[in-house]
DNA sequence: GGTTTCACTTGACGGCGTTAGGTAAAACGC
DNA sequence: GCGTTTTACCTAACGCCGTCAAGTGAAACC
C-alpha cells in the first residue's frame, strides 16, 4: 500500500468514526425522545447512554434543538415518500383524501416527532446536518395538500364560493392536526372519551369533502 | 369596640392581606405569562415583580403549575359564560355554529391561556384554589358542543350514518383547535401564508355542517 | 520527529423549580 | 399582660438543566 493510499484510508476511517459517533448520538437521543418526550431527553442522559460526556455532543450538533430537529427530519422522510407516492393519483379529490389519511397515520405512528415538529416554529431558518436550509416537514406535507386542493379548484370540482386554495388546504391541514392534537393530550384522560383518531379523521375528511364539492357524490 | 370584635377584625384583616398577596402573585404571573409565555415565566421573575422572594409564592400555590392553572381557569370563565349564553339558542345547528365561533374568539383573544390549557393533560386531577376538583375549561366547552350535536342527532337533522355524537363533536372540536394551533405556531413564518383563522374556522365550520346535514340548506 | 488537528474530557457558569430551616410579627389562651 | 402558638415571609441551599472555556492525548501531517 502506498503512503498516499494509507493517508486517504486513515482519513476515511477518521471520518467514518466521526459519522458513527454522530449516528450513535442520534440513535440514543431517539430512544429517549420516543419513550420520554423532548423535555425529559437531556443531553446528559443521551451522553451517558453511549458512554460520552455531555459536551461531546456539541462537537456533532450545534445545540439540543438542532439534534432533535435533525432526528425528526430523518424520520419525517417516510411521510415525504408516502406523499410522493400518493401524488401520482390522478383524481385530486381522492388524492387529497389519501394524503389526509397518510398524514394522520404518520403522526400517530411517530407521536414524539410529530409533536415536536408541529409545535416548533422554524422561523430561525431550519438547517440540516449539511448546512442546507430546509422547509419543515409538516409544511412540506401541507404543500402537497395545497397542490391537490388547487388542482381541484382549477378543475371546478369545488363549490363556487370556495376559490381560496390556501384557505381550503388549511382547513384540511388544521382539521387533521387538531384531531391528532386532541388525541395526544387527552387520549388517556378518564373523564373524556375520545373516539379513535384515525376513524374520526376519516369521518371529518369525508364530511369536509362532501361539504366542499359542487356536486357531492 | 369589644375585644372579641377586635379579634375578628384583625383575623379578617390578616385573611384579606393574604388574599391580596395571593392576587398580586396571580396578577404579576399573568402579565409575564401573557407577554412571554409559560416557560419564560419564572417563579423568580414573578416574585421580583411584586417585591417578594420566590419561596413566598409557595405559601399561596402548591407549585408553578398550580399557579398557572388557577390563572387560566379564572380567565376561562369568560368562555364558560359565552357558552352558557349561546346555550339558550333553540336551533341546535345554529347553536353549534355560534359555539364554534365563540370558542375560536376566546382562543385567539387569550392565546397564552388557551395554549397552556390545551396542551396540559389534567389527569392528575385538577384542583382549584379551594381544593375542589374541577374539569378543564376546554373540556367543559367540548361538553357544550357535544350537547348541541347530540340534540341535532336526536332531531334527525344529520345524515343517517352520523349517529355517533362524541365523534361528530370531536370533529368540530378538533377542527377548531387545529386551525387555532396552526395559527399559533405558524402565524409569523414568512414562507407559509396562513389565512385569517377566524375566517378559516367559519369556512370550515360551514363546510362541515353542510357535509353533515341530512338536508343541506 | 516536531507540529498541527481534533474528538473528547474536565470543570464550571448561570439559570431553573423547589425545599429545609429560620425569623419576627401577629393572634391566642390563660 | 404575658408566655405560647401560628404564620407570612426570608435565607440558603439542593439537584437539576443547557452550554462553554480550557485542557488533553492520540492520530494525521509535513
Amino acid at each position: 500500500m502506498s503512503t498516499s493510499a494509507i493517508r486517504t484510508a486513515s482519513l476515511a476511517r477518521r471520518a467514518r468514526q466521526k459519522a458513527e459517533t454522530r449516528q450513535a448520538i442520534l440513535d440514543a437521543a431517539r430512544e429517549l425522545f420516543v419513550s420520554d418526550g423532548v423535555e425529559a431527553t437531556t443531553m446528559r442522559a443521551i451522553a451517558a447512554r453511549i458512554g460520552y460526556t455531555p459536551t461531546a455532543i456539541y462537537h456533532h450538533f450545534r445545540d439540543k434543538d438542532a439534534l432533535i430537529v435533525e432526528l425528526c427530519m430523518a424520520d419525517f422522510s417516510a411521510l415525504g415518500q408516502a406523499m410522493h407516492k400518493i401524488g401520482r393519483i390522478e383524481d385530486p379529490v381522492e388524492r387529497l383524501r389519501r394524503m389526509v389519511l397518510a398524514y394522520t397515520d404518520f403522526a400517530l405512528d411517530n407521536p414524539s416527532q410529530y409533536r415536536f415538529i408541529s409545535t416548533t416554529s422554524l422561523r430561525h431558518s431550519l438547517v440540516d446536518g449539511s448546512g442546507n436550509v430546509v422547509t419543515a416537514p409538516d409544511e412540506d406535507a401541507y404543500r402537497f395538500l395545497l397542490h391537490a386542493v388547487a388542482e381541484g379548484i382549477a378543475l371546478g370540482v369545488y363549490r363556487p364560493e370556495l376559490t381560496d386554495a390556501p384557505e381550503l388546504a388549511q382547513i384540511f391541514w388544521g382539521g387533521i392536526h387538531g384531531i391528532i392534537s386532541l388525541w395526544f393530550t387527552h387520549a388517556d384522560e378518564p373523564n373524556i372519551v375520545l373516539r379513535n383518531p384515525r376513524e374520526t379523521v376519516r369521518t371529518m375528511c369525508d364530511a369536509m369533502i362532501r361539504g366542499s364539492l359542487r356536486h357531492p357524490a
